[in-house]
DNA sequence: AGCAAAAATTGACATAGATCAATGGTGGAT
DNA sequence: ATCCACCATTGATCTATGTCAATTTTTGCT
């Protein structure tokens, strides 16, 4: 037997991102006890597909690393980006309820997922992981009313501020530097996603490179000046 | 003991708006099998708060009548709605995963709400509350993510049609008039959740009532054209 | 490494929608 | 029934951001 980095099943006990599963309530001995081929982990190439509307869909994905966007395409094939989810997110949910995928679900860097099959995990109760799950769920609606908020009624910039102060919080709850980090989706998808002109988002990043309060090499991102992308972002969405 | 239309206690299988509770699992004997005070419908009258946000909540409230809007506040105390809500709807999902309120939520005309208490529930998984929970709350992912297109990169005009047209659709799926129902938020509301200025909505109401589109006396708004108001909306969100 | 294709930036201009301001309607309280 | 406060409408500007176009930078492939 053959193990190629897309296809062995890495046992969740040596799974580096257990802290993915483990809120979501799927305890990997758990998980393991219930039914070994639930849980998968795979490489995906860049711009992979992960799921596509309409597909049918019984699993969520943990990512383990990488990041991947959510959109929908309309008559004319155009995309309309719903989210971005990175290390850490579990996609799929919205599949739930339906059983069929909402969205198209695309990697934007090479990327490693674990497959978690819903099945049986769904029909028992086992440790609490409806519980678990529930709040995850619970947690993504409160997460995408924030983001919500970021979008609706704001100036350009104050979107552009609050975007990168979330995807810096979330680096920062996953134990990355909030302070420099990598944005893997081009500034389209940026714009896609806020309802803006891509040249608007290029503006922003500019002026705020000019401001002092990012640096950008390549596509790393570093925020210098923390409390002045703060001012310009939007104020409901205030945490700190 | 006195019963008064605010605080009698009115049995789930005399409910007129059991299909409210049952997709949520909340089949009513299993609900008054555990807890006879699991669940306390009550009205409330117009304008009043249901709760608010950093409240602690253990609940979620099924409406039975009427409708509310969610929303938060920032430092000036200037509103942002995050959402409204309608006959049929279960209010503070967003709660659950940290027991606290992230909105305030305030009725926008008298409402009957039935507070579901979670606790018993959440603890045992009687007759597949939980997987109803978590359909309901994936359910709301995806209803939230279509909203979120209505929202972002279109037109006002987009904006406006497609909002009315959620509306309608909701108000047939809970066997209401689809052409013919009240709209019980004010223009500025609407403004205020789609990032417009009340300005702007008010010649769009204007626009499409010359275009035939719509008429609307008072609250009440009639779709006199649902083909060209779906002509006017935003091409990803369509259903029909 | 070098080249081609894709992405990002920058500038000039156009416009949808915001803002300001005035007027007209509606509904709840007395 | 009347009044007053709130809400909606309409018109006249102004401005933030979109669009178009040209250039530079980055990325991925051989």
């Amino acid at each position: 037997m053959t193990h190629t980095a897309a296809r062995s099943p890495i046992h969740c006990h040596q799974c580096s991102m257990q802290s993915v599963c483990v809120p979501a309530g799927l305890t990997p001995d758990k998980v393991e006890a219930i039914d070994l081929s639930s849980r998968k982990a795979q490489v995906f190439n860049s711009k992979a597909t992960v799921f596509e509307a309409g597909q049918k869909l019984s699993s969520v994905y943990a990512i383990k690393s990488g990041s991947v966007k959510c959109f929908t395409l309309n008559e004319s094939g155009q995309q309309q980006v719903t989210a971005f989810h990175l290390v850490g997110d579990i996609i799929g949910l919205e599949a739930i309820a339906t059983g069929a995928a909402s969205t198209y679900c695309e990697t934007l860097e090479t990327s490693m997922l674990c497959e978690i099959k819903l099945g049986s995990l769904f029909d028992q109760n086992i440790d609490g992981v409806h519980q678990n799950l529930i709040r995850l769920l619970s947690q993504r609606l409160s997460h995408n009313s924030r983001q919500y908020i970021n979008i609706v009624s704001t100036s350009a910039e104050q979107k552009v501020a609050s975007f990168l102060l979330l995807l810096s919080e979330h680096m920062q709850q996953h134990g990355r530097s909030p302070a420099e980090f990598k944005l893997p989706m081009k500034r389209t998808d940026i714009a896609n996603y806020m309802g803006l002109a891509i040249e608007t988002v290029s503006r922003i990043f500019t002026l705020f490179k000019k401001q002092g309060i990012i640096t950008s090499d390549q596509s790393m991102l570093t925020i210098l000046d923390r409390k002045k992308l703060h001012n310009r972002s939007v104020p409901f969405t205030t945490t700190e």
